[in-house]
RNA sequence: GGGCGCGUGGCCUAGCAUGGAUAGGGCACCAGCCUUCUAAGCUGGGAAUCCCGGGUUCAAAUCCCGGCGCGCCCGCCA
């Protein structure tokens, strides 16, 4: 339910029986809530827009749900009725209405998917951590959501990691890592540095490709083993951040189907050396390019043909897609949508893409070496939040969660705090901020209000007119936004957003915490501020559910 | 060279879609606030040519055109 929407469609009502059908706009802060600048009516009536806001203001009909409808200059300001305010915001979500939506059927969220060859690093965090967040808010807006990783394990990457394991790993040498995604990058790391400089060791990761792509039994068996060791080693490293994955579907399982599918696309096809591409010149569609090559002269397959097949098969669950992706992909997906909508116009994609998050002096790279894992940064957020919560009188094992979830939650905060387009320049003191805006100030908001209820028993009874200090009403006021927030988090496919909100919602909290005491004041004024205290920390757990940042009782 | 994205105090960032009222935050810095619901908090302060130049408009950080800078893409890699 819309909160805020039943105030501004009562204030378009309002404005209605003068004719006009602009709608009101959300005012500035120390304007009222809604407004309407009247300058697109000085022509109209020929008057200046102060005048014409001063008109409208002397003959309007106030109702139950405005207090004050004044003019300001030329603009024309409406004011809430805090009564009617706190009666709706605190019954609507103490009842949980405000977190219900229409459901909305199923949508498949692929995220992540980074190459199975070592460790996420922190470059490749951003997509999990933005994958998973809108995952998370597609749910809360009444989608079916199933999450997806795309295992690359047909690629030549893959081929490069298994050449390095079967030729370069030797019993002597020291495995120290417990994790295989640590332990084997090496291998990956110095093929491919090999392949670069030998001609040779490169044509065998080619041959070993091929071979593997045909189904050779010892090369799969490696394959299955050592890539699904990575991939467990990835997915914990997920795990440690929230992010749970609902299925993993191997690019190698999908060769089979390439063959039907380049079939229905015969007429797009041009052939060159034996290899073959679609020509999007006879698509008639315009793109950075024209040639997208499905099968190597050799005649394996190649990403843009596995990832067609890929789609399908998500067609085949639901039409509703959404990838997460990197920005250097938007041209591959651009491409993907065109093809796909030959083969199954129903299916209905849309892309999430970020931008890279690279290091001051440059990118990041598993294969160069010059990554920040995200298993590292966890491990010295941990660290960070032990040095702060040690003499606090947590025993062992609180501290420890503590000090887990405090980490986890500020890596992804400081990932979801930024605009997914803008660049991200990584630093270790941004990236494990514990202060300010921050997953720890959002978590020790909510720890604060839980305190507060912890320390009351509650009749369940309030009297709403109670609350009348201003940051009572601007927390309710607040708290109204939360569905509008959701539904532009979808809209705009914009996790940040929801990031942002949390932030206000926090701040807000923090001055209501200030200004009004709960516990020490008179029975029927406690009462309504413990119900505003507890329709808070609902809200606030939606919201932090949706982050995928951690709640504590204590911190 | 072409395409896409970004450019806001020392650093980071919101606002830009749908032009409007003092450009909102955070970090860092300075000065304050813990006998009262958790100081990972709060209050106050200094700090901005909104990349540059034109244009549209009563009004431009926001729209249009032209530059500049940075990132990404233009692979029989993914």
């Amino acid at each position: 339910m819309d909160i805020m929407s039943i105030f501004k469609e009562q204030a378009n009502e309002l404005l209605m029986k003068f004719g006009i059908s602009k709608e009101v706009e959300r005012a500035k802060e120390g304007f009222g809530d809604f407004t309407l600048p009247c300058f697109f009516l000085a022509k109209k009536y020929r008057k200046n827009p102060a005048e014409i806001a001063r008109d409208i203001a002397n003959k309007i009909e106030k109702n139950e749900y405005f207090d004050k409808i004044e003019a300001v200059g030329p603009y024309l300001n409406f004011h809430i009725n805090q009564k009617k305010l706190s009666e709706i915001v605190l019954k609507n979500t103490l009842d949980e209405k405000i977190f219900q939506f229409d459901k909305k059927g199923k949508v498949v969220v692929e995220h992540t998917s980074a190459n199975p060859t070592g460790p996420l690093h922190v470059g490749r965090a951003r997509n999990p951590i933005i994958g998973d967040t809108m995952a998370r808010i597609l749910k809360e807006y009444g989608f079916e959501v199933e999450t997806q990783y795309f295992v690359n394990d047909a690629g030549l990457q893959v081929a490069t990691l298994l050449w390095g394991i079967k030729n370069l790993r030797n019993e002597n040498e020291q495995e120290n890592d417990t994790k295989c995604d640590h332990k084997l990058v090496r291998y990956y790391q110095r093929a491919s540095k090999m392949a670069k400089e030998d001609k040779i060791v490169e044509k065998e990761i080619r041959e070993t490709m091929k071979n593997y792509e045909a189904g050779e039994p010892e090369l799969r068996e490696l394959a299955k083993k050592e890539i699904g060791c990575v991939l467990s080693g990835i997915s914990e490293t997920l795990r440690r951040i929230n992010v749970e994955i609902d299925k993993y579907v191997w690019e190698s399982t999908l060769i089979p189907h390439t063959r039907e599918i380049v079939s229905k696309l015969k007429e797009y096809l041009s052939e060159e050396n034996g290899a073959y591409y679609i020509d999007f010149k006879k698509l008639n569609v315009k793109l950075q390019k024209d040639k997208f090559y499905l099968y190597r002269q050799d005649g394996t397959t190649l990403y843009f043909l596995r990832d067609i097949a890929y789609h399908l098969e998500k067609a085949k669950k639901t039409k509703k897609i959404i990838d997460v992706m990197g920005e250097d992909h938007k041209l591959h997906f651009n491409a993907l949508r065109e093809v796909l909508k030959l083969l199954d116009p129903a299916i209905d994609m849309k892309a999430l893409f970020y931008s890279f998050v690279s290091l001051p002096d440059g990118k990041m790279s598993t294969r160069r070496g010059n990554a920040v894992y995200l298993d590292d940064l966890i491990d010295e957020g941990f660290k960070k939040a032990m040095e702060i919560i040690k003499d606090r009188g947590y025993d062992t094992n609180e501290e420890n969660n503590i000090a887990m979830a405090v980490a986890t939650s500020a890596i992804r905060y400081s990932i979801l705090n930024v605009q997914e387009e803008k660049k991200i320049v990584f630093k270790w003191d941004r990236a494990l901020s514990f202060d300010g805006e921050s997953a720890p100030f959002i978590m020790y908001t909510y720890a604060r209000a839980i305190s507060i209820l912890s320390k009351t028993e509650w009749c369940g009874e309030y009297n709403h007119e109670k609350l009348t200090h201003p940051n009572e009403i601007k927390l309710l006021k607040l708290l109204a936004e939360y569905p509008t927030v959701v539904r532009e988090s979808v809209e705009k496919l914009s996790p940040y957003i929801m990031a942002k909100y949390a932030y206000s919602l926090a701040t807000q909290f923090n001055q209501f915490y200030r200004d009004c005491p709960v516990l020490s004041s008179d029975l029927n004024t406690k009462n309504a501020r413990i119900a505003l205290v507890k329709a808070f920390t609902k809200v606030m757990e939606h919201v932090m559910n949706n982050l995928g940042i951690s709640r504590l009782q204590k911190m």
